[in-house]
DNA sequence: CTAATATGCAATTACTAAGTTGCGTATTAG
DNA sequence: CTAATACGCAACTTAGTAATTGCATATTAG
């Protein structure tokens, strides 16, 4: 049987971009505001803060670059929506960790069962 | 209807910093190797990695920190086992997210196809 | 047109994290 | 007992990150 270990992948550093980017407080924060569905501008992002408009920016931008949100030029502002095709991508990550987990733990049962 | 929003708790940091723990290249190997079941101790989680022993033993921590890891002694090594727990905690966190997003995708359809 | 709004860019500061090196101690093999 | 193995602790270097501030530019409202 040949075994899917999770340490496969030359995109092991991507998904690993894709946890540090979701390793914070404030973009965690950001991720659920924007997961409903509707964009928004830095500003509206930054109302009820305790940060400045340029942290917000530069979460933002961290988001961006693993492809967790999106942005588009409206006019002066500049609108933030959220992607989910990363987060299935790590999600998928997990499972295969959870499920070489579950195996192990069978293997173990089994022999202990013997 | 009551929307579950993933912003909620107070273990938005706990969180964070679980993710943050996955948000490493070195980490991501380490958990990939001991999700397979198998306990290990430092020497031999450091052999075949680039980097020394003092720099797995702080990974090795970080980890522990967040549950993701178990360590225990044992005669002169530390073993190092997988804890699955957390891993579950931010499954079920990103569960929430995309169920937001799809929420979200079919309010906009619903209301296009009105 | 003019003021207010929304943003971008750059410099700076403080802090944290990754990794190394050196050294000391406990444990086991022979 | 002695040497090799496996760790732990602490100091240190380097690099990256969070956040701020100041200033410049584009866009819109009136």
């Amino acid at each position: 049987m040949l075994q899917t270990h999770p340490s496969g992948g030359a995109d092991q550093s991507q998904r690993a971009a894709i946890f540090a980017a979701l390793g914070d407080e404030t973009r965690l924060s950001l991720v659920a505001k924007l997961c409903g569905g509707q964009p928004y501008s830095i500003s509206r992002l930054t109302e009820g803060s305790h940060i400045t408009r340029q942290a917000v920016t530069k979460h933002l931008r961290v988001l961006e670059e693993v492809g967790l949100v999106r942005s588009m030029r409206a006019g002066r502002e500049s609108l933030f929506e959220f992607n989910p095709e990363p987060m299935e991508e790590v999600k998928e990550y997990l499972d295969l960790v959870s499920k070489q987990w579950d195996n192990a733990l069978s293997r173990l049962k089994a022999f202990l069962e013997d």
